[in-house]
DNA sequence: CTGTATCCTGCCGGATACTG
DNA sequence: CAGTATCCGGCAGGATACAG
């Protein structure tokens, strides 16, 4: 039988649409990025991650775990102690997400190189934003 | 000698956070993602990138385009036609992109589940946004 | 067809204060 | 320490109209 077409990111109705921003969104990609190198407790996170706030850490760490690539372990001790670490899948998923961002990283001189060709080109007309 | 530390996408000051952006965004990464599998027309990729609007499109091609991601080859004919196309390093990324595309969506269903166990414990109290 | 310009709204996300 | 609650400004981004 045919359990197939599955999942299509390209269609703006798949749930699979919602998870991939979750994981690729602003913080998500950073905060899977950081829990990849070692399970970490919530001010260390934020530590790790520069300028993410509470509330957005709060908030990625909620939609990571409910998506199942977070693990979240809360000893009840005085004074609390929570632990953050990546579930298998979340692993896998944040492998290629390292990947992508060990690239960039890596090309970024040429990304450089393009862009003040284009803004050259263009007499700093803008074009997207800057770079933040 | 040593060029080293580079660039690292944690520190918020890093330009390849913005890159990383760029690239991870809500349409950047269906974009490259869209344009990997085949070089397109404006329109084309509009069809493609379900749920994109001509000005998001447009900003994210520049933008794209800026970071040397993409090729932008316009034809003076009329009526117009624009054809854009990923650069090699615009491949290199895309294939990474894809590669996490692939797994988010192959994993959906183990995702989904997750998704259903976390909503039973909360009571349906909502975490994240639930997936758009 | 391939875009740009303008307007407007929703909600992302930062700051701050408070709880256990 | 580990968060939640609330307020609210800015801008992402959709709709629409227009241009080459």
């Amino acid at each position: 039988m045919d359990d197939s077409i599955a999942f299509d990111v390209f269609d703006r109705q798949c749930p699979s649409r919602g998870t991939l921003e979750h994981v690729t969104g602003r913080w998500g990609s950073l905060t899977l990025g950081a829990l990849y190198e070692s399970g970490s407790r919530f001010n260390e996170l934020r530590r790790r991650v520069d300028g993410v706030s509470e509330k957005m850490l709060s908030q990625t760490l909620h939609a990571l775990e409910r998506d199942g690539l977070v693990h979240r372990d809360a000893q009840p001790t005085n004074p609390p102690r929570v632990d953050y670490e990546l579930t298998p899948l979340g692993r896998e998923v944040a492998e290629r997400l390292l990947g992508l961002i060990r690239l960039v990283e890596g090309r970024m001189p040429e990304v450089l190189a393009a862009r003040g060709r284009y803004d050259a080109t263009r007499g700093s007309e803008r074009a997207g934003r800057g770079g933040r």
